[in-house]
DNA sequence: TCGTAAAGTTAGACTAATCTAATAAATAAT
DNA sequence: ATTATTTATTAGATTAGTCTAACTTTACGA
């Protein structure tokens, strides 16, 4: 059985080459990740290689291997899950989920993450839009984060907002936002950004930093038929 | 802030002490009920001493300081709040939820627990039939806890069952007993103990054993007007 | 009351996860 | 290509929690 610490440090593995994952990991930045000295992470990366969770030369880059990545997918899924149950069912704002999912990702229970799958529908995605992989450890791959990686001409859904500050929640309400509702990216400004948005037929214009802090949504994602879809299957 | 393994120590303690917690606590009992060994034990309560969670002499008897029940009660209150998510939303059964709430009581978020309190709607007993200590710490003492405590003459609520195997569970069903039933002893054999039980007009004999493996809370105890109820108050 | 058994303590060692400091290899820059 | 810089590794130390084995108190029974 994996301790919390190896749990980490397959799960920091997983999330650095996740964002679709072409890349392997060096020892310092892993140990940037998880917040340890590279002599640390060296330590444990030797460890997990001899459980055969990850593969690297000496002085070479770091991959998950099939079982360490199964293991990491698990983690995200119960993490994701957490923060879509703390999210839906307790009320806790998009900005509070993720330090206490940190700390329940790690219990150890199949039969709570099927109970706790089960009874919150099967979601898809978390509050921050993050797919949830499945039992089988598929998930639909997001193409779109924030709002600002809406190309012009596409609508998305808002799903979250990144900043929980009033000032910009106040900004959220006044163009008409809220969560769930339909954005339509009309227009945007080459030089700036400044983009022009239309929600329930009024339109805004929003700058850079306002889009970034918008969590979306792509509808063809979430209705899921044409949908661009990767199974990022576990073997 | 204290260690999961602190935590334990902290409720092994005031577990043992608590029923209604008169004498102090040895050494190895305490190794015991956390299956280390004595010396293992030793070390920590020197620990816990050194922090003013715990006080005895050398040589002597242990007992938690004010600070160490309150840490202690509240674990408890953590442990039976999970146990009571688990068992009414999570559909759980009786015998799984200690387990798993072993682990979730180390979770250290106050706003998770007063959440799950609300979500719960502010559950005063856990699926054993626990009380489940408020957030200012007082809890409800029960004074009956199985069938087989109940005097004759008095009735109560069935809450749980002890047992789970399927042919306890089969003659559960067939005195036509169920959770949340009314059970009211009718009589009972002295020499050994054999009990008329009436649930919904349906009078049956049953053993002692079968008594002992159901979980009943009485009455005043749940109406909670002329409860008698003491406050275990954490100061 | 005295001796043995039970209960509690101490000393020394081990493992997991971390650190700092020193060293070695790989990469980038001139 | 040779050096300088970045990246990775090793060595040795530390802390928390555990162990075994030996020792010290306390409690109890003859």
């Amino acid at each position: 059985m994996l301790s919390y610490t190896e749990e980490n440090y397959l799960k920091a593995l997983l999330k650095i080459t996740f964002d679709c994952g072409v890349k392997a990991v060096g020892t310092n930045e892993l140990a940037i990740a998880l917040a340890v000295k590279p002599a640390t992470a060296n330590d444990m990366l030797k460890k997990l290689k001899e459980k055969e969770l990850v593969e690297y030369e000496k002085y070479g880059k770091i991959t998950l291997t099939g079982e360490g990545k199964k293991n990491a997918v698990d983690i995200i899924r119960k993490h994701r899950l957490w923060e879509t149950f703390l999210f839906e069912k307790l009320e806790f704002s998009w900005d509070e989920v993720h330090e206490v999912a940190e700390q329940l990702e790690h219990i150890r229970s199949q039969k709570l993450v099927d109970k706790l799958d089960k009874f919150l529908n099967y979601p898809e995605f978390d509050p921050h839009g993050d797919p949830i992989p499945n039992k089988k450890g598929e998930l639909k791959v997001q193409f779109k984060k924030t709002l600002s990686d809406v190309a012009v001409g596409n609508s998305c859904k808002m799903v979250a907002v990144k900043d929980n500050s009033t000032s910009f929640l106040q900004y959220v309400v006044k163009v008409g936002l809220g969560i769930n509702n339909e954005i339509l990216v009309v227009s945007k400004q080459e030089y700036d950004a400044i983009t022009v948005i239309e929600v329930n037929g009024l339109k805004s214009s929003v700058s850079q930093k306002f889009a970034e802090n918008i969590f979306v949504v792509c509808n063809f994602c979430i209705v899921g038929k044409s949908c661009p879809r990767t199974k990022c299957e576990i073997k």
